[in-house]
RNA sequence: GUGGAUGUAGCUCAGAUGGUUAGAGCACCAGAUUGUGGCUCUGGGGGUCGUGGGUUCAAAUCCCAUCUUCCACCCCA
């Protein structure tokens, strides 16, 4: 007996019944991109490594201690992408979409990975959505990338909190950095131990620690600073304004800050009330130095990424009506084994006229197949009897009534075509 | 990376203080007279008790290690 061999840890197999559930998000997510505007971009699931550690910040937890980092065979330093926004920064500047008309807006989906300890809703292999605009200076494609991430969750009814803040730019951010390492460096003591590492490191980040004392100092510090440059105070307002234009409701939360480096100015997450830590459903913000730092023209940048799981479990708590697993319309019973290749031939004609169709295959009798017809959730069933064939007609059965009526073989298609349109204008293909 | 918990049939779980061939419900498969599902009844298949060591006459049950999942931290999607 060979051992078996398991999935690796932190990764997960999607399947039948569960996967139905991604392709609806995946699907909605595609249909609300096309309607704002944005075209699909697939970049690699791996890049040299130099990308993310330049784009990203080699300080970054990310960086330091998250990548799936190897040498190909050639000795070359490759990485499995661990988020989106950097590889399609890099592939505006090397494909030049800058010379095309500006703004260039794409989305993208699919899979990140991350060295981190697994948990509900955090996987090392997990799947983001997301969004990217770049050329756009306007506060107004802040506004309308943020609306339309909250858009896209509210069209699921989704009840999820917004949290915006402006991390400011090149010009501003230091200055508020000395301010809030100044301030700080006096009260060491009062910091948790981890604290007093950010302070030297990244003292931003001091922003976000969720030890109690902490919180304190941060939240008075960051309501003392008031830093943003005139440039930055302005277009914040701006944003905020548009979003309320939109009816976007938000909450400034100065004491928001990303963890990669690249953000500029607006910063934003989604957030779920109450499924533990991992509450963060999607985040993003603007990055109006990215383009330029891998070597393109000065380009701003904005968008944001969403987590699939994370949607999919909040949803989950939230009970939110989710579509179940496929559905066929007909399945196909024979009464007499010497049917089978009549119901074959059936079978294709039907598929090819729309029909999710299917039949036994294990040689059941005819009560057995009767039984697999109902667990198979098809509406109608097709019987192929000798009695009913030499006459012309096959059954044709409604499996929530059990009322069954013979149809000439010739006007089944049509029949069952009619039936089935008819069926599901009634019956919703959602569970609640 | 740190701390804590968990792991018995496909699923949800029973299996006091270690002792004969490890159980239930659900699911699965098959029957309940002539060609008909969902209810009921009967029967059946399926478990190296996460894995590897150790203690013992004897371990699912005790000890160690390891893996998985989960919780908190770190961080983030």
């Amino acid at each position: 007996m060979p051992s078996s061999i398991n999935r690796p840890r932190g990764t997960i197999d999607v399947l039948p019944g569960e996967v139905e559930k991604w392709q609806y998000v995946e699907e909605s997510f595609r249909r609300i991109c096309r309607e704002y505007g944005y075209a699909e971009i697939r970049t690699p699931v791996f890049e040299y490594t130099e990308l993310f550690d330049r784009g990203v910040g080699e300080t970054t937890d990310i960086i330091e201690k998250e990548m799936y980092t190897f040498l190909d065979r050639s000795e070359r330093s490759l990485s499995l992408r661990p988020e989106g926004t950097a590889p399609i920064a890099r592939a505006y500047v090397e494909d030049k979409l800058f010379s095309g008309p500006q703004p260039v807006k794409v989305y993208y989906q699919g899979p990140m990975f991350r060295y981190d300890r697994p948990q509900a809703g955090r996987y090392r292999q997990f799947h983001q959505l997301g969004i990217e605009v770049f050329g756009a200076f306007s506060p107004a494609i802040d506004a309308e990338v943020i609306a339309m991430s909250m858009d896209f969750c509210r069209r699921f009814g989704l009840k999820l909190d917004l949290h915006i803040n402006s991390v400011g730019c090149g010009v501003c951010r230091p200055v508020m950095r000395e301010k809030l390492y100044a301030g700080l460096r006096t009260r060491l003591e009062d910091l948790c131990e981890d604290c007093r590492l950010r302070l030297e490191r990244n003292p931003l980040r001091i922003l976000d620690c969720k030890e109690k004392r902490c919180r304190g100092m941060a939240e008075e510090a960051a309501a003392g600073l008031n830093f943003l440059c005139p440039e930055c105070g302005d277009h914040f307002e701006k944003v905020r304004n548009y979003l309320d234009v939109l009816d976007v409701k938000y909450i400034v939360d100065h004491c928001l800050v990303r963890g990669l480096d690249y953000y500029t100015r607006t910063a934003f997450e989604i957030m779920a009330p109450g499924i533990g830590a991992q509450r963060s459903v999607g985040g993003g913000g603007r990055y109006d130095g990215l383009v330029e730092m891998f070597g393109g023209p000065p380009t701003p940048g904005i968008g944001y990424a969403m987590g699939l799981e994370r949607l999919l479990l909040v949803m989950q708590e939230q009970g939110l009506p989710v579509p179940c697993s496929g559905r066929l319309d007909v399945y196909i019973v024979t009464a007499e084994a010497e049917l089978e290749g009549k119901a074959l031939r059936l079978l294709q004609e039907l598929r090819g006229n729309g029909m999710h169709a299917d039949k036994d295959y294990a040689g059941r009798s005819m009560k057995a197949q009767l039984k697999q017809a109902g667990k198979s959730g098809a509406p109608f069933v097709v019987i192929l009897g000798s009695d009913e064939l030499r006459r012309g007609k096959v059954a044709l059965k409604d499996m929530l009534s059990g009322s069954q009526t013979e149809v000439p073989l010739a006007d089944l298609v049509a029949t069952v075509t009619g039936e089935i349109d008819t069926h599901f204008t009634k019956v919703r293909r959602f569970k609640g």
